[in-house]
DNA sequence: TGGAAGTTACGAAAACTTTCCTACCTTTGC
DNA sequence: GCAAAGGTAGGAAAGTTTTCGTAACTTCCA
């Protein structure tokens, strides 16, 4: 694998970078404390350092860019939500469907998690996405 | 992160461990030697021996398993494709769009690495689906 | 004013994953 | 029979990700 310097912009977050990014995505500019209490809130107990620390090698990653003007720092996510699924989603499906998406949407539709409501929004979608 | 012991089967291969099952799911019980073989042309260049180690590994946590009666070893997906990915693609959608498979829907349409025939097959499938 | 609480920075350790070296065994072909 | 080729096993090293202890600084307020 070849090493990242400080400045390219991959976008492939680990596990728990991308935990992170979905708080700073869905809540906005936040402090470390903020995005830690509700990492302990939504998913698992870690240790307010260990998030700092995982926000500070975010930033060097340029994942996240921070206005430090106050102590509290607040930390904003500098890569595109929307994109960054996106290609998440693109690896995820050449990995595991051979780049198939109507493979995964099978996989989907034969999934027992994925209620009648959830399909039926599916279907609207498409028909919208059909008639441009 | 909880140590696992021998013979759960939590079903979470690291992405390594995923491409040698997509082999053995694609072309059932194989040797190292024709997996290792398979990954170099399909995917990358590894070395022999760290295949084999891999594939040991997974055999100790049961998401293989081989018959020894040869020298030559071969081995078996231990674990479901069908099950495994449903799995994996469960907890895709859960830390990516918040367990809502429509959202992930959305985010496919809106990539334009999915193409027209690919929306066809999928329209085709939910029609299909609708009628059961 | 001074101590408690909250903050950043940094390094190291721990945990997990992947790779490869080496030893040793079995099969094959000359 | 023996060397070469191809196998397995196991440990160690390397790479990556995650966690945490500690130090130093700032703010708050009694």
């Amino acid at each position: 694998m070849q090493k990242k310097i400080g400045n390219t912009n991959d976008a492939e977050p680990t596990k728990s970078e991308l935990e992170i990014l979905q708080v700073l995505w869905q809540y906005g500019p936040s402090t470390v404390r903020f995005v830690n209490d509700t990492l302990n809130e939504q998913k698992r107990a870690v240790q307010y350092t260990s998030t700092l620390k995982l926000m500070q090698i975010m930033t060097d990653k340029k994942m996240l860019s921070r206005d430090e003007s106050n102590m509290k720092h607040i930390y904003i996510a500098a890569i595109e939500e929307k994109k960054t699924k996106g290609i998440l989603l693109n690896r995820f499906v050449d990995s595991m469907f051979n780049g198939s998406a109507s493979s995964l949407m099978q996989q989907l539709l034969g999934n027992k998690k994925t209620s009648q409501k959830e399909l039926d929004e599916i279907k609207k979608m498409l028909k919208q996405f059909d008639k441009k």
